[in-house]
DNA sequence: CTGAAAGCGCTAACAC
DNA sequence: GTGTTAGCGCTTTCAG
């Protein structure tokens, strides 16, 4: 059913019809109101295609994501949900598992669908992948550096300075032998993750050994078992830095299991997960403001799509990590425990 | 840029490049070349508009659910995005905060925008509100059992009687005071799991008391006050039936908090959220089978939007879920960890 | 305040 | 294999 029949219908001419859906007050109030009553008589939906046709806005955005079980990242989506909605946009959610190709056919078949505007998280995308995009003219953010980032509009939080924070801690708590789990999908922000902790180590004069230095799978088992591996290693260290709270939760059942104690591996993970709270020892952590990166993404990239002044110098939002410091470093002055 | 001026550049008709778009195998191998490098170097993009206005398939589904921050509905999701992925469907996700007026919003939106389905996990809607999406001959697939879903097509789980199963088995451990904390913004799910409770006190002969029937804000926090609150009341439970997995978390810090062990109150959840394999005890929890459960409905769903054959008598799955033993009932026998 | 008519960019008969 | 042409359902001038 189409507008030409409720126009007869109704009695009226299809602009008329057009006029009631698109400028309501310009139409006399009985034929509005006659008009309303047969579209809903006849239960009629204008098509969204020969309405979009001319203009070619879909308020629809692309969020592009490596996992949507990645609890901080899902806040993160949150964040960006709240500001679509004050926009009357909508979401389309993909996940890439970190794969390139992957990220790079979900962005081509965005593009196809003509969405408006495009957040890119964690992306592995090279600086050619983005360039397609910015020939296509779709607006978009980065969430999170990248090896391509650089230039580009991004929200992005400290995750070298933060970390280095966390193993100046450990390392000012005496800790000598601190080791780093890191994830096995290597991505920018890990090295990022990285580079602090080596810094750190560098600064407190403790040495940096390759064989304290993991790779593992971001999920519980994961953590688990690179934890067992560097228990039962030559170099058994004294703390971990865990570059996700995921990874760490593994991390400190594998502690326990060894029936150690926070005193002998402190362990600090990555992200500030609710849930850390609850595990036994309360996890140390750092604590990522994804809600936050979230909004400040989302505005963003509306006022990406909306600029029509044509001010386009790029901008780069970081947002600060934060130490939250809690038992499972083994801590005991300095415990400011929350909730 | 429209399909014209490629056809112009290129030296053809706006035909061929339609072909050439539609059906490459049906034109000449240089022709089509050709086409293809002048799009290339136009950087043309079909405008989707113009090519869907005649078929009006958006492939485009709609995923409604009460947050996106509650992992088990994420896993679902993500069996829905497998499928979607499958028939080069892309998902847009909407959050509703089990508010019915903020569902009917987002489906409202979701139909002018010519969604070709809409999945709807743990919906609020009416029977009302329902028929107005099959006015409107959108297809779609309820996700857990709700005051309206009889004779719709649905997937579900066993609720009621995966919850009768968990508190028959603290009974059957001697538990003699059973509580049970159910989510403040109370679903279908909830009424469905608080029936499998009162039916498993009536078998055991266990008298239902209103003073430990609980509800609760779904998060750590409000486990964990809600457990205080039984800790300290007169009737004091030896156990706890919690409905969510998120609850229980914090129930078990409670406890804990209380310095009381899971033999003085057992604990058990619902999910089956992997961390639970890492708290202290290790939760004991019905798990639900997420992840096949979106992989059910994504494959109903399509089934509906394809179906030209006319057949449409509604389908009714069930999934099992099943308990998952653990320490946090404070069993010793049938112990079967499971992580 | 209302209507006629010319597109929007593409697809699909139908001819050649 | 390729081109011509008539729509798809709506918005938007431009007249009245």
């Amino acid at each position: 059913m189409n507008i030409k029949e409720v126009a007869e219908r109704a009695g009226v001419s299809i602009t008329t019809i057009s006029r009631v859906l698109n400028a309501p007050e310009k139409v006399n109030v009985k034929t509005k109101e006659k008009v309303l009553a047969t579209m809903e008589e006849m239960n009629y939906t204008p098509n969204w295609f020969a309405r979009n046709l001319q203009h070619s806005r879909t308020n629809l955005i692309g969020v592009i994501l490596p996992d949507n079980l990645q609890q901080s990242n899902m806040e993160l989506a949150k964040g960006i949900e709240k500001i679509a909605l004050q926009k009357e946009c909508n979401i389309i959610l993909c996940n890439t598992g970190y794969d390139r190709h992957i990220e790079n056919e979900h962005i081509q078949r965005l593009i196809e669908r003509s969405i408006d505007g495009l957040i890119l998280i964690s992306s592995t995308l090279t600086k050619e992948d983005l360039d397609i995009i910015k020939d296509k003219a779709v607006p978009f953010v980065l969430v999170e550096k990248t090896a391509a980032s650089k230039g580009e509009n991004i929200v992005y939080t400290n995750n070298d300075t933060a970390t280095y924070e966390a193993v100046s801690y450990l390392a000012e708590m005496g800790r000598k032998t601190i080791a780093i789990i890191t994830p096995l999908k290597n991505s920018f922000t890990n090295e990022e993750k990285l580079r602090g902790y080596r810094e750190a180590l560098k600064d407190w004069k403790l040495e940096i050994d390759k064989e304290i230095i993991l790779k593992a799978e971001d999920t519980l088992e994961g953590g688990f078992a690179a934890t067992n591996k560097l228990i039962n290693s030559d170099k058994k260290p004294d703390a971990i830095f865990v570059c996700t709270d995921t990874m760490a939760f593994g991390a400190i059942e594998a502690i326990r299991q060894n029936n150690l104690t926070s005193d002998e591996i402190g362990v600090i993970g990555f992200d500030g997960l609710e849930v850390g709270a609850v595990v036994e020892p309360k996890l140390t952590t750092v604590k990522r403001p994804s809600y936050r990166m979230g909004l400040t993404a989302g505005r963003m990239l509306f006022d990406l799509i909306e600029n029509e002044t044509g001010e386009d110098d790029e901008q780069a939002v970081m947002l600060q990590s934060k130490l939250l410091i809690r038992k499972s470093c083994g801590n005991r002055e300095r415990l400011r425990e929350i909730w």
